[in-house]
RNA sequence: GGGAAAUUAGCUCAGUUGGUUCAGAGCACCUGCCUUACAAGCAGGGGGUCACAGGUUCGAAUCCUGUAUUUCCCA
């Protein structure tokens, strides 16, 4: 059968795919061998994969593939988040096209609606990652709202509640008036901007023509204000103390009231107190007990509170009232200003604070274990740095405000009797709410009596549970599998989530299992384009990973994204890198095709061939040694690169050249065989990179039992390693170079052979000889006492080489060539010697130190003599 | 404004407790090769005042101080 020349990636991908599914080698059980679990970060339920999904389920696949290899029982736990607010977003969107507004529906409708489209276009991303080889138990996909995972969502909400760690509150939140709904902290992206600064002046209440003038960047929130607050300190305004001011266009009148918070400095030193429309005001306004108008609908427009405002929106407004404050004499001037305003990380809204009653998780408690988990390094954080950000955070740590104003999640289980600030109580059903009413006001009720709190929780408050639930840890406490497999062993996530979901994960595990999570944290960075933007869709700087896939293969992708991706740093991408993945695949290929192609005869096995073997041997297992190294602190790039440079450098380039037959000759069965033994284990190191290609050879390169297959072959084992032969090879592969040279610096063909004369003046090992004949293409190899007159030189080791001229040679450049290394030597030796006569260097350098600089002096010294005993014969 | 980290070849990064004339890899680049595994290749080569300025040391990319620039986090 006639092997192609190129690998061709598309076929053998969905045929070992299949198979592998089919033999379920992705699916675990609970057995006697040690368990190694990772759950996905699960994806937004309708999203679409992006690059730096490739990126973060490469990582993991690579270490469940190799995990698995090491004869753990491995268990990748994959799954969707429903991710409240995007999907409601995206859902509304889609309505909106139909002529349906989410208004106009029930919340039953719309669950209805949004249901059809999680089943539509959810788990999409999952069938991507097949198509990228991810190594999932796809039996146990999850989703945030089954019902098993939505009752211990409930379950963890009331025994929070229980335990007095969630209340409802009036707080401050940041409103999103696009989405209608409170959004937390970290969903707010603080961007500078251009703005202008108001100059706006308050009448003093009975005066005649008393005035004084605030700054704002907003006026319209003058129709909120509740009272002018100065500093007690402030000089220019005693006489203001105890008095009022009347708020222009509202005509209130408002106490002014001294507080040292005020900033002297900024503006006129006069600070308007909004205590619905900011969080310092809010705060003033609690301590002054002002009166609090809010003067926004949520949906961003005024209501009646703002007057002739009501119903526009308030950046309208914002102009409107610029102008109606100038005509009646109230603006005394604006300012160009820059100020930072919060934006909506999700619609891009511009937040509003804004006043309203939610849920809260108190959280100062519960992060103290999660804080030390990480600082004393029962959870190790990949790149280490990131304990600093972790640190700084959870020891602020602020309240979680878990309530959402969407339909799309986990509804809120608060059941309300009456209108009071504390008529609820937390139930699971409507059943058992009816007795607790009754325990808690002596009510009577029925289920239609009870309304139950129209929010959802945030997204988060489900997926910190996500190493718990997918094992059912909670639903079913104790149980055989979250024995097994929790704590899971690696989690690998973007550092942007570390609060809003590895902190909280942590939190949860101690909580709830009084255990960490997971064992290792691996930060990815994020993916950027070629001019370092971040890749999105809006910029449309992304390529499709699926496009990608098929161009390159998924083995090509695979390392075209690892191979420069250090943990914790971003990934500068383009598309050149899968370039050089889809071309380590073919060269992997066409090594195959090599060794296919041989025909073996039972003949002797030749000399260069058996030193070869010795070598690789020898560098093989160095170089595993310092991959599994690599492996162990997490450095998978660099484990790739090792591997990249042991199959393409040491196995192609040296190791096959080596031990190649000449045209059209058979080879000896003994060498082909240790051959093909190598070259699997080069395929196993391969496997969790580039796990199709792999399958592919495995299965190519010798007739398989049933059931040995690469996926679970057994991860190649250190043997001890030979330096002495790595040392001996490299000075073989120095005088291989030396003779390339001077066929190159010659143009002298490959296929001619040359002679080559060697005067030792060392010891030297001589056991690579056959190698050096073979690979210089040399008729002789031939060791004499004498200088060889009118030939090519070169020295490796105090040892002189000469290849005989052939027809012409350039005798000057010659010369200028070892005139220079004689010129560098010696100024090496110098420096050498400068150190060895400095009696401090001698004092305080430690023995083998000077030992190996004694060493270069002789040798230094060796060699310039050679070379001006040459030099001087040239003449 | 407060905190953290970074700055080494054109690009992306290594560089272990200071010790081979001021240093490595991959890609890119240059030169020569269609040498029957692979031109998606082979062979060879060039390229760095290790951000800047001081200091400690016999010796600094590595330790200390300051400056500049960048990134991230928090307000």
């Amino acid at each position: 059968m006639e092997i192609p020349k190129t690998y061709e990636p598309i076929k053998a991908e969905e045929k070992w795919y299949s198979y592998w599914m089919n033999k379920g080698y992705f699916h675990s059980e609970p057995d006697e061998r040690e368990a190694y679990t990772v759950v996905i970060p699960p994806p937004n339920v309708t999203g679409v994969l992006h690059m730096g999904h490739m990126l973060n389920n490469t990582i993991q696949d690579v270490l469940v593939r190799r995990a698995r290899m090491l004869g753990k029982n491995a268990c990748w736990v994959p799954g969707t988040d429903h991710a409240s607010i995007a999907t409601e977003a995206k859902v509304v969107q889609k309505l909106r096209t139909e002529g349906i507004k989410k208004s106009d529906l029930s919340r039953e409708e719309f669950l209805k609606h949004a249901f059809v489209w999680k089943d539509k276009h959810g788990g999409i991303i999952l069938e991507q990652l097949k198509k990228l080889g991810c190594s999932c138990d796809w039996e146990r996909t999850g989703f945030t709202m089954d019902p098993e995972y939505s009752e211990s969502v409930i379950d963890v909400f009331m025994d929070l509640y229980k335990k007095g760690k969630i209340y409802r509150s009036v707080r401050m939140v940041n409103w999103d008036p696009e989405a209608l709904t409170a959004v937390s902290d970290e969903e707010v992206n603080h961007k500078e901007v251009n703005s202008k600064l108001f100059y706006v002046r308050y009448k003093v209440a009975g005066s005649d023509d008393q005035w004084l003038t605030i700054a704002t960047t907003r006026p319209e929130t003058i129709l909120g204000d509740s009272a002018i607050c100065i500093n007690p300190n402030d000089a220019r305004f005693k006489h203001l103390h105890g008095k009022q001011a009347i708020v222009p266009i509202a005509n209130r009148t408002i106490p002014i009231i001294l507080d040292e918070y005020v900033d002297m400095e900024f503006g006129t030193g006069c600070l308007k107190v909004t205590p619905a429309h900011d969080v310092n005001d809010y705060e003033l306004g609690k301590k002054f007990d002002l009166e609090t108008i809010d003067i926004l609908n949520d949906n961003g427009t005024l209501n009646a509170n703002g007057l002739h405002y009501e119903g526009k929106d308030r950046f309208e407004v914002r102009k409107a009232i610029e102008k109606e404050l100038y005509d009646k004499g109230y603006l005394v001037k604006t300012e160009d200003h820059i100020n930072k305003v919060g934006f909506s990380e999700r619609t891009d809204a511009v937040i509003e604070p804004k006043l309203s009653l939610q849920w809260f998780v108190s959280m100062k408690e519960l992060a103290q274990p999660a804080l030390d988990a990480v600082m004393n390094g029962d959870i190790q954080f990949h790149p280490d740095k990131f304990k600093n950000t972790y640190r700084h955070w959870m020891e602020n740590v602020k309240d979680w405000c878990i309530s959402r104003q969407l339909w799309w999640g986990h509804r809120i289980p608060a059941w309300y009797f009456g209108t009071g600030a504390n008529d609820y109580v937390v139930a699971k059903t409507v059943e058992e709410a009816i007795v607790l009413v009754k325990e808690k006001a002596g009510l009577t009720v029925s289920a239609s009596d009870l309304k139950q709190d129209e929010d959802v929780l945030d997204t988060w408050f489900s997926s910190w549970l996500w190493p718990i639930s997918m094992f059912n840890g909670l639903t079913r406490p104790g149980n055989e599998e979250i024995k097994y497999y929790y704590p899971t062993n690696d989690l690998v996530t973007a550092p942007e989530i570390m609060f809003f979901w590895v902190a909280r994960m942590i939190i949860a595990g101690y909580e709830y299992l009084g255990e960490i999570p997971f064992k290792n944290v691996y930060y990815t960075g994020i993916v950027r384009d070629k001019l370092g933007r971040k890749m999105s869709k809006s910029l449309g700087n992304s390529p499709d990973p699926i496009e990608l896939i098929e161009k390159y293969g998924a083995d090509g992708v695979r390392v075209g994204i690892l191979i420069s991706s250090p943990a914790g740093n971003d990934l500068p991408f383009d598309t050149s890198q899968c370039e050089q993945g889809r071309n380590f695949t073919n060269k992997v290929w066409n090594a195959f095709r090599l060794i296919d192609a041989w025909e073996v005869r039972d003949i002797e096995q030749p000399k260069s061939s058996a030193k070869a073997i010795e070598w690789f041997e020898a560098k093989f297992n160095k170089t595993l040694t310092e991959i599994n190294d690599q492996f162990d602190k997490f450095r998978i790039s660099e484990a790739l690169m090792s591997i990249y440079k042991l199959v393409w450098d040491d196995f192609c380039s040296w190791y096959l050249e080596m031990i190649k037959p000449g045209y059209e000759q058979p080879i000896d069965s003994k060498t082909l065989e240790t051959t093909k033994v190598f070259f699997e284990k080069l395929l196993k190191l391969m496997q969790p990179f580039t796990p199709f290609i792999a399958e592919e050879i495995w299965h190519l390169i010798r007739e398989r039992a049933e059931g040995d297959d690469i996926i679970l072959a057994p991860w190649p084992v250190v043997d001890s390693v030979n330096e002495t032969v790595l040392a001996n090879f490299k000075f073989a592969e120095e005088v291989i170079i030396n003779i390339r040279n001077i066929r190159k610096n010659n143009n002298i063909a490959n296929k001619v052979k040359m002679d080559l004369f060697v005067k030792k003046n060392n010891e030297i090992d001589l056991s690579f000889d056959s190698v050096i004949s073979k690979m210089g293409n040399l008729t002789q190899l031939e060791y004499v006492k004498e200088k060889v007159a009118n030939s090519n030189s070169f020295i490796v080791d105090s040892n002189e080489y000469y290849i005989p001229f052939g027809d012409t040679i350039d005798l000057v450049a010659e010369k200028a060539k070892m005139q220079e290394e004689l010129n560098y030597t010696k100024g090496f030796l110098q420096s050498i010697q400068k150190k060895l006569q400095n009696e401090k260097f001698m004092a305080g350098a430690p023995e083998q130190v000077v030992l190996s600089e004694r060493k270069k002096e002789s040798d230094a010294l060796n060699k310039i003599a050679i070379l001006e005993e040459k030099l001087a014969e040239m003449v």
